[in-house]
DNA sequence: CCAGACGTTGTT
DNA sequence: GTCTGG
DNA sequence: CCAGACGTTGTT
DNA sequence: GTCTGG
């Protein structure tokens, strides 16, 4: 699954990394993105514009907004025929900027222990992303525009961790996503990224609180990686 | 037909 | 909006 | 994802 | 145990 990230690098150095368009002007350095939170979001292949869109999808047809607070994630393998789903994959999709994702392991005492990841050549990227426009039916001003990542099998990197990973694609191909429309080829996208393109190592609990989101996040607890 | 749900993860 | 269950 | 709340009545 | 908010 994929409920933590960062977005931790310079807006400049992102733009450039991924040749993006218009980036937002109130850009900041994030280690440790929660749901309900705005992300870096492009949905315009033409412009590329970086734009925040809000943490956990609420379907256009949603009676309470509160449902986002649920929809983080959209399984791959499903996101094409799910009710909450189906009409932002046809025709809302979009990439998710991040330069890092948190994943949890589940330990035979209490609580849980965080592991970063990111690309081993320490580059940002985009996971695959779906994206809705809510508005209740009285108050206009109350509008939403959401998003969720979509998630796949854990690739051999993550396994030991999570059984689950966000769909990460690759910058040569990251425009596809947005420019595709047959639903084979979209499907055929959302597969895990090959596990040696990663790295991974343990972080403290500094992440589990949402209030921090200093580097410390991100920092090896040890350097004994994955 | 209407009413009610619409999700993922993990755990049991 | 659409699907499922009753 | 984790952390924290989870309720009503009545009074301030 | 489950839901909501961050």
């Amino acid at each position: 699954m994929c409920g933590r990230f960062s977005m931790a690098i310079d807006s400049d150095d992102l733009q450039t990394a991924l040749a993006l368009g218009q980036m937002p002007d109130d850009w900041k350095r994030r280690y440790n993105i929660a749901p309900s939170q705005p992300v870096a979001a492009v949905r315009d292949p033409e412009t590329k514009r970086v734009e925040w869109l809000q943490w956990g999808l609420v379907p256009f047809w949603a009676k309470d907004p509160a449902i986002g607070s649920r929809l983080i994630n959209a399984r791959s393998e499903s996101v094409f025929e799910k009710p909450s789903f189906k009409y932002a994959f046809r025709k809302r999709r979009c990439l998710i900027l991040a330069d890092g994702f948190y994943e949890w392991q589940k330990t035979s005492g209490k609580g849980s222990r965080p592991f970063y990841f990111s690309m081993r050549s320490g580059e940002p990227f985009a996971f695959a992303g779906l994206w809705e426009f809510w508005q209740p039916k009285d108050q206009p001003g109350e509008a939403l525009t959401t998003c969720t990542i979509i998630t796949t099998a854990a690739n051999e990197s993550v396994a030991p961790v999570h059984e689950r990973m966000p769909v990460i694609l690759r910058k040569e191909t990251m425009w596809d996503w947005l420019n595709e429309s047959g639903e084979t080829a979209l499907l055929s996208m959302l597969q895990p990224i090959p596990a040696d393109w990663l790295r991974a190592w343990e972080v403290s609990r500094a992440v589990n609180d949402v209030r921090q989101d200093g580097p410390e996040c991100a920092e090896p607890v040890s350097n004994s990686p994955a």
